[in-house]
DNA sequence: TATTTTATAACGAACATTCAATTGAAAATC
DNA sequence: GATTTTCAATTGAATGTTCGTTATAAAATA
């Protein structure tokens, strides 16, 4: 075995993913060109190549890449939120497409999702993803539930219908529609979990 | 001023028009050429060029022609609704991804969507659309509201919350999210209007 | 016949992919 | 420690294909 193989691997492919994810969101799966990622990472052509045999790799690579690590920065937010509604509050405050990094997500979601109608692996990762989000929120409203937060509710079902509220609205707000701007969508959103998450 | 207008110009154009969005639905926005679109209206390359200018214009044409007519199928779907819950339901019922025209309108959606987020035209059509849809359903809401089928609700904020959750759901449905199939998301979306929309 | 409609061919641009050549740094040898 | 060897890493140009568009010819229609 080589010792020496692929030192410099997993550095240049994040750098070439990074490359690409900007180039989708910019121009759209299919119209992103091998030039344009070389170009956006700063290598030739070859280099691209090189780690990705074919440009069909990359692409699928950079979009899987950030979205099974999205559901990360949501951990992140609820560090020290006192209670289950609290903690729903703040994962929706972190779905807002409020700024360029939450909206520059969505629109790789959206992009995402349109892929996904035709492409099996996407697809299959977007179901993997969906679960995991799903149970996410679900523990959460169990545990409300459980400690009298909120009045006796299925968590299955009330996780499902929350996580299709928050998707729904952000696809307006992130195409930027005007009456469903960011702040819309909070208070929309919020009142909602008011509404389906009484407290008892 | 060409006084006569070719005869079979609107019939062409319909033809070339539906074949397009079979195509997009098949192979995505940007890898639809304009040879697959003559193959599957059965004509010819120079057809398609002589009655829209360029490729750009047809598959935009395509999109936005499915996309402004969706709605026509729900109004259809409300004849001799008794109440404002059943309208609601039954829109709810129309929009399941169930059969394969729904289904392939959705994708039609995902695709848009996705497109939209880098093209103007496409953008405000979304906007356009979404207010309409909207409006149709606080219209509804409104008249539960004041016939007192319906608790008193703000209106506009409960139709966003309601077709929120209706394109959120049918986004997963879709893509074929086995734990959320266009059953639980029948079940999933009534129980929603019951808990949005509860009896006074 | 004149006009509209449809088909075909050809063109140049842009693309993904291949590949021969080069570089750079670590490993082996002395 | 200096020299040589080795191979991963990188480049950019060449290749063959496919595309949108244009030009033009043929057919249908009135």
């Amino acid at each position: 075995m080589p010792a020496r193989a692929g030192k410099r691997e997993a550095e240049r492919k994040a750098q070439v993913l990074a490359a690409a994810r900007t180039c989708i969101v910019a121009l759209g799966y299919e119209r992103v060109t091998i030039r344009d990622i070389a170009e956006a990472a700063g290598v030739s052509t070859g280099t691209v190549v090189f780690y990705f045999r074919e440009k069909e790799s990359v692409l699928e690579a950079a979009l899987l890449g950030k979205i099974q690590d999205t559901g990360i920065a949501f951990r992140a937010a609820l560090e020290g939120a006192p209670s289950a509604r609290e903690r729903l509050q703040r994962l929706v405050e972190a779905s807002l497409p409020a700024n360029d990094e939450v909206r520059d997500e969505w629109r790789l979601w959206l992009t995402f999702w349109g892929e996904a109608t035709r492409n099996g692996r996407l697809r299959a990762v977007s179901e993997r993803q969906h679960r995991r989000w799903t149970r996410f929120l679900g523990g959460i409203v169990r545990e409300g539930v459980t400690a009298g937060e909120f009045a006796p509710v299925d968590p299955e079902a009330t996780s499902a219908q929350i996580a299709a509220l928050i998707d729904g609205m952000a696809v307006q707000a992130t195409l930027g529609n005007p009456t469903l701007s960011a702040d819309r969508m909070r208070v929309l959103c919020l009142d909602a979990l008011r509404r389906l998450l009484p407290t008892p």
